[in-house]
DNA sequence: GTCTATAGAAAGATAGAC
DNA sequence: GTCTATCTTTCTATAGAC
């Protein structure tokens, strides 16, 4: 039996294991659907300490989101390049279970009215409003909203909602099809 | 007081104040988000009675998803048409609090996996497949399932997470943006 | 630093009274 | 046909032992 007496632990190390393991819960179940209890176990420690280092559910997810967003890869590359590497990424992309994956983390969570508030601010600010100072032109924060849209809406219904229409077996014609999308918001 | 008293009623009258009190609750706070005390008292009734008629929430969600998707109002325009009229459709939409809305209905259940099963089947059948059939051109069934990713990836970033980038200032230059993609998917 | 134990609230479902 | 009462489970959060 594992963790039943009281550990001669690290307190930074125990605090980095909830995290980790909210990462991982709240991308597979979101918030109201994983249990602070659930957690700590993944973590191998007990529920209240997840209360004891982060305040609460809600605070713990919060430290989650932190950083979770990292656009910079895909924004090296020039402009014109942009939209179908874009493409190829989005149906190259898998989805894994057990896994830490931000935008399932948002996705799920993001009808839960104060986790919804989190997950905006860090979308407007790590996603939103870098492709908008990225994109050239008028209506920049507009066309980076749209992009961050047309993606949340191809994760809802190849991967959550598990489309049969968008299965993987349409890669080849579904990528040029999300190329000619993007382009037009990279244009403008 | 109301509804405290054995209420000599109908039946058929009480069943249908269940199901549209449960529309309208799933569509604000999805499967999750509710009890069915909730709903029950919305409807004027006691809980025992939502389980006594329907067999149980989950049962109840499905009669509320039984036919709420009609798509035949946009599928009438002739096909040079169509991208600009849902364009203009979906920049003019509006919600409100306490009414039925069948995008949220879904959007808003569609991380409880029953649920999702029950919206897939749905969607596929009286969504996609209605605008499969009406689509010219190859991968029909691909570009109906875009139709309809847009319009998720949108209502997500306007109405849920209510983003400021998609305010309803912007409407004037998200509408042809909108059109634009749309024209893609119906062109093939 | 970590745990046990429990308070307190809310949920789904059901048996049975009226 | 409708309601009361209750069983059972599950959840967050916390007090306090070790």
């Amino acid at each position: 039996m594992i963790c039943k007496s009281n550990k001669p632990r690290n307190a930074d190390a125990t605090k980095e294991a909830i995290l980790e393991a909210a990462r991982i819960a709240f991308s597979e179940k979101g918030i109201d659907g994983v249990g602070v209890r659930e957690i700590a176990e993944a973590a191998g420690c007990n529920a209240a300490l997840v209360n004891r280092y982060f305040g609460g559910k809600e605070q713990l997810f919060a430290a989650a989101l932190v950083g979770a967003f990292d656009m910079s890869q895909l924004l090296e590359l020039p402009k014109d390049q942009f939209a179908e590497a874009m493409a190829a990424y989005m149906v190259s992309k898998r989805t894994e279970h057990k896994t830490f994956d931000p935008m399932f983390l948002a996705l799920r969570s993001i009808f839960n009215p104060s986790a919804m508030e989190l997950v905006r601010q860090e979308i407007q600010t790590h996603v939103t409003d870098v492709y908008a100072s990225w994109l050239d032109g008028e209506n920049r924060q507009l066309r980076a909203a749209m992009i961050g849209s047309l993606f949340a809406g191809f994760y809802l219904s190849r991967f959550v909602m598990c489309s049969e229409s968008m299965g993987f077996e349409h890669d080849e014609t579904l990528a040029p099809l999300l190329a000619k999308t993007l382009q037009i918001y990279v244009e403008g």
